[in-house]
DNA sequence: GCGTTAGTGGAGTGCGCGCTCCAATAATGA
DNA sequence: TCATTATTGGAGCGCGCACTCCACTAACGC
């Protein structure tokens, strides 16, 4: 018996040609990302890349799946944390930090564009799921400390943070007048107001 | 001379291959839309889909022609009114309606993916170009009237208008659970907030 | 050393696609 | 009616792509 497989060798290199995959998806779009390009970014052969993922589809679901596992991550970063408020919005500003990649948005719109792909749907709806179970708890947990609206519900409140960052996201991707460090606050500051609610104006 | 090209007849074929575009760009995307579906969708041979458009690209780059077109045509419904904020949440609502069209979603998210192609990508800012000649003005009549916040910019506050459109039309696209009949209410509410500021708070 | 197997590159393949081409038809003016 | 030309369908072509195959090397246990 020789040669048994090294996972850390393994997943190197998996990590190599995700970002590879990341960089060249961010700039070319799904259909425009050949496998020969991602290969070329990566310095590896085409026999290398299938190695280690079956289809060119199989590589943007890991993609997909790292982000998702990185959202989990984050979000066991604040608990025990007692101000509910300013979880969800260190949450968003977190997000929006992550736009700062430029890669990022410009992946998510590839990944838009290939969302007939059964796999693809399936994969953000995991995510999206992350999203939620992150969020919906401490909206909650806000609504009872009276720190959040209540006219709402919390899932309700959850989509539309949601849309916040969304929006952002895409706001960043398209707009070069709308930069992360120039907007972030606002989008904060909006997020605030958002969970707030009018009771400001009825109090 | 005999068979003198009929503006008519020609237009309408253009549209009923627009149509056919539409729908199917948007269950399947844009590499997924091979264009013989969309030749079968429209009850047409490839021949004559060639002989309206020259690529696959240029019915997309029609779509959006249209869009756009309608943004400006919608603009000049509002002319001579003396409510600027009132203006600027009827466009959101307006845009916010788009969107019951469930193509639209699907549409747009198909486009994204190709936006690395210059082609879509000069469309798409001539598109938000034309959002914000039609956001803009208002937004700073709005000010001058006091009915609008004046510590950000008329453009940086057309970018947001146009954020929550966007966030808006994603989140439509993704989560079953959010509707445009149900939502829409609450996107003028909080379009309405941020035009107004924390104002409210503060006077 | 030797045997074994993971890892690697790259030539090659098959297929699905956008698009071309052309024959046939329909609609007009004369 | 005839001549002319826009319009139409569909057979098929060429190309670029995802993916396969295989020869080869590198790394390990013994």
């Amino acid at each position: 018996m020789a040669r048994p497989v090294d996972p850390r060798r393994h997943e190197a290199r998996r990590l190599q040609i995700v970002d590879a995959g990341l960089t060249v998806l961010a700039e070319r779009g799904y259909e425009g990302a050949t496998t020969a390009a991602i290969c070329r970014e990566a310095g590896i052969g085409s026999g290398t890349f299938f190695h280690y993922f079956a289809t060119k589809t199989d590589l943007v679901l890991a993609i997909l799946e790292l982000g998702t596992a990185d959202t989990v991550e984050k979000a066991a970063a604040h608990e025990g944390r007692t101000d509910p408020a300013g979880v969800l919005l260190d949450v968003l500003g977190g997000w929006a930090d992550d736009a700062a990649d430029p890669r990022i948005p410009g992946f998510v719109r590839a990944v838009a564009g290939v969302m007939h792909l059964p796999a693809v749907a399936a994969a953000l709806e995991a995510d999206d799921l992350a999203q939620r179970e992150l969020l919906v708890p401490w909206v909650e947990r806000g609504q009872a400390a009276g720190e959040v609206r209540t006219d709402l519900s919390a899932a309700r409140i959850a989509a539309w943070l949601a849309l916040l960052s969304g929006g952002f996201l895409e706001r960043v991707a398209t707009d070069p007048a709308f930069t992360v460090d120039g907007e972030r606050d606002l989008l904060v500051a909006t997020a605030r107001a958002f969970l707030v609610g009018d009771r400001a104006a009825t109090e």
